[in-house]
DNA sequence: ACGCTTTAAATTGCACACAATTTAATTGTA
DNA sequence: TACAATTAAATTGTGTGCAATTTAAAGCGT
């Protein structure tokens, strides 16, 4: 029985090659990890994020959130009505420009962050990697998810 | 009007420090770049891992493909459904052990690995980082995945 | 002022992820 | 051999993500 030796296409489709099975498994990983501790404070990983863009500036647009999020509306909207229904967030048109709705924390939300700055703390350790290794992995991912970002605009530009 | 010094907490809660938001949506970036090339041959990012795992190896059970992709059942049986429905796999239970579900490639799922061994080699360049410096993050972030687990599974261990 | 284009959110529809539960088969153990 | 505990998938329910479309308001060009 001859075994086929093995072919240049071989690791083309081999998992354990991919950055991107590394990137979204991790992905995956991070977001279960986070679960215990925010479903303590009544909010998802997304819900958190929100939250956090709201701690350091309060009044922002939707656009405004998911232009730091990178998420659109269509994810947006229904988190941010989960939020409203929670009482951390209120949700207002605006009155300059009427398409644009406005996000501002109610005092449940603001009062919130206190118990919120444990969390990264408590997980940090998790992660298992210094403070540097963290800092240098966190630019090295933000510099390939703004090539991504910006092969996917190149695209679809019109010719 | 006098301005707030920077306190410690500050820090702790700035999105721009976070990690976890740096894999977060890299993640969510990387299968908004697969999504155009994917669906040229009918699938999802999920669904093609789901693929990449079969053609390396046919005839695994659910929880072996899970095991690989850490997913569950709640999240593959859909999906492999969906797999099953576009005619690429074949679900059928096991005989030596009926709790079992192998899945396997039809003729169609076994073919369309052709096309997708362009996909890794289109979406590369779109990183914009070089091989060695993603070879090295993967294996950084397949070590910080793991041990994401290992704190979760250690987490809820009984007393 | 009139339309035309652009923009901001919301909506619709689909496909994940995952916690929690259920169902059914297998294993372990008295 | 009974029978409790474990295991493999499936199911249920909730909450994302995102493409595509819709709605309504603003900009803008004549």
């Amino acid at each position: 029985m001859k075994k086929t030796a093995p072919t240049a296409s071989d690791s083309l489709l081999k998992l354990d090659n991919f950055l991107c099975f590394a990137i979204y498994s991790t992905a995956n990983a991070v977001t279960r990890a986070y679960q215990p501790r925010l479903s303590a404070l009544g909010l998802t990983y997304p819900q958190y994020l929100v939250m956090v863009v709201l701690w350091e500036e309060e009044n922002q647009t939707v656009s405004a959130i998911g232009d730091r999020l990178n998420l659109d509306s269509g994810t947006l909207t229904p988190l941010l009505k989960r939020l409203e229904a929670m009482d951390l967030i209120t949700r207002r048109r605006g009155t300059v420009d009427e398409r644009q709705v406005l996000i501002n924390l109610t005092d449940s939300g603001r009062s919130l962050r206190a118990k919120a700055e444990a969390v990264p703390l408590a997980i940090g350790k998790a992660f298992g990697c210094t403070l540097e290794d963290a800092k240098s992995l966190r630019t090295e991912l933000l510099d390939m998810r703004d090539n991504l970002i910006a092969s996917i605009e190149t695209r679809d530009q019109p010719a």
